[in-house]
DNA sequence: TCATCGATAGAAAGCGCTTGCTACGGGTGT
DNA sequence: ACACCCGTAGCAAGCGCTTTCTATCGATGA
């Protein structure tokens, strides 16, 4: 048998209610009392019976945060810094408090998963959510996901977006904090051309995301800038968020045209892909080709040569995703704050070889 | 307001019994009447009440999965295998069935926040918990926890280790999944001996875990058994698993005795750190110092020179305790199995400068 | 033809907690 | 001294679902 409230109060000699109220510090409650209540709590090594009370409540103490992919540093990084806001456990005094629970659900990148993962947290009434990471551009998904973070809202749940752009009309959501994928995309290239390349290939992401989108925009906006556009689609591969897909699709782009003089790939897990496939060719980083990431994940700056990439800053977005979730933090006007991007020169770009 | 099972109920003209059973399928209903309900339930766009749902069946369908850091791919490697197996949303079918939610907890390496977090899963009346990652070896840490596993055993849960230690005692727990630390350790160090050795440096992890300690026994073991015994300590410095750490320890490291030829790093990000410390002051890897590091996470490959490592199939063994934990594979026998360890030779490590 | 049985559906009793409202006592203002 | 009020504690009504037990009905077998 498993111990009740009913059970703590029969042991404290007081009324269910007040052990509640205890419990929940919520209510006045002598401190006399509130000593004899706790002693109980201890005594029978009581734990409160959690989907009771989120029914009785109507809402409960979960904190979901939605991440592409757990195992990437780029997710773990941010869900972690919400994590650490949103408390969970331990964050400080222990006992009373605004802690929430914070649990991460991998949506694996799937859309439906995503969805099915709202559904769950919509079913245990979750305090909040925050979606991390790039969406998927498919209007039907889209439209799915509007509807279902407005049942969400509708809900009391808040909803955060972190990293990844502001819904179409979406009053549902607290706030959107969206990275400035354009803007970096754009200032790296602009650091390629200012250096002297002029074939630059691009290593994509998966077609239909719009972190995907955004970055190769950014990219391609500084080639027409410099009056280099038209050759866009035979200078760019798509493929997933990893390092395999960096290998393979770079081994393709110098096949397709072996005069490119930099590399500029999706993040800096593909970059990582992409430099193993430049040195299999026998080609040196940066004399024969210039490489450049995304992101700024840790390992960037101990590649060899180090990685020239665009910081995001994930922890602090993260973190400020998890305050907002909370409540902590006062939204931004309009609910939409872009994180600026900073672009990191380092070792693995330099000019072309002349010629 | 939220849509009720009542609600359902009064538009399908049956009873909320009814609607409960169609929706949990454990009970003959009749196919029209079936039909019926969910389309009411399509159409009122029904969410089950999850905390009133498992309070009535007293059971949930949440299976916690802890990790000491969500931002390491070590972690979060096994924490998305583990997550594949357990279902969440969408592995397959979608509506039915064993399918349980996945949620991640970080415990940031802390002890307390592992107990809340155990606490908190079972206040949810976790279905099962999966811990991940060495234990802290203080024996009141211990004995909470094993008192905490017990509890929780006690009330259904399925708890699973993996990539961690057997408790002392603990019938509570369907089964251990450890690696082979030691071994992986020894086998490491006895390569480095083999290709000549001699004064080797460790940059250990942080004192009191387990996967420090065993690590470093393998170490040691193999050092003894060559005849090096004597140095230890002055050759160990211990720190946090990260790069940071690496990269300081391993500079304290060449202060203190400047004529090691060999580092052994606690994990393959501390040996990212150690590299670059190594580098930092003017020596080749490995032509003037050999560099190791434990896991093979998916960065290792790339680093240059490739890095000399232990492999872990860390993915394999998260899907295993998954399955474990969803009762969905026959525990090994006596509840334990040592998951090898698989020594990867690549550029990093050569043999020491003659001289 | 009548009792029996299998297949379905409903009634209703909780599951363990929260909370609005009521009850009780002693201190306060006049 | 009397009416009042504040500080505490208890009562009891749910929260929305599951599940046992009972009721119904048409089909079946003797």
């Amino acid at each position: 048998m498993t111990v009740t409230l009913a059970d703590v109060a029969a042991r404290a000699r007081v009324s269910p209610a007040t052990v509640s109220r205890v419990l929940n510090g919520n209510y006045p409650v002598a401190a006399s009392t509130r000593e004899r209540v706790l002693r109980a709590v201890d005594d029978l090594d009581y734990v409160l019976n959690g989907p009771a009370s989120a029914l009785a409540a109507a809402t409960s103490d979960l904190v979901g945060i939605l991440v592409n992919d757990i195992a990437d540093p780029f997710f773990g990084i941010m869900a972690g810094a919400a994590q650490t806001e949103i408390g969970g456990p331990g964050d400080g005094s222990g006992r009373a408090g605004g802690e929430k629970l914070a649990i991460v659900c991998n949506t694996g990148g799937s859309p439906e998963r995503e969805l099915t993962y709202l559904t769950l947290l919509q079913r245990q009434r979750a305090a909040a959510v925050v979606l991390t990471g790039g969406a998927v551009e498919d209007p039907a998904h889209q439209a799915a996901m509007s509807a279902k973070l407005a049942k969400l809202a509708d809900a009391g749940t808040r909803v955060v977006l972190c990293g990844r752009p502001p819904l179409p009309d979406s009053e549902a959501v607290v706030a959107a904090l969206a990275f400035d994928n354009r803007g970096g995309g754009r200032r790296l290239t602009e650091h390629l051309l200012s250096l002297g390349h002029r074939r630059i290939g691009y290593v994509a992401g998966p077609l239909e995301r719009t972190t995907t989108r955004h970055r190769l925009e950014g990219h391609r906006d500084a080639m027409r800038a410099a009056g280099l556009a038209g050759d866009e689609e035979r200078l760019t591969v798509h493929g997933p968020y990893d390092r395999r897909s960096g290998y393979d699709a770079t081994h393709e782009l110098l096949r397709r045209e072996p005069e490119v003089t930099a590399v500029v790939a999706a993040n800096d897990t593909v970059a990582l892909g992409a430099s193993a496939a430049i040195r299999d060719r026998g080609l040196r980083i940066p004399e024969d080709i210039s490489v450049a990431g995304f992101d700024d994940l840790p390992f960037s700056v101990d590649a060899v040569p180090a990685l020239t990439t665009v910081r995001l800053p994930l922890f602090e977005a993260g973190a400020r995703a998890g305050r907002l979730a909370m409540g902590k933090e006062k939204p931004p006007p309009g609910g939409i704050a872009t994180i600026a991007a900073e672009l990191m020169v380092r070792g693995s770009t330099a000019p072309p070889r002349v010629g």
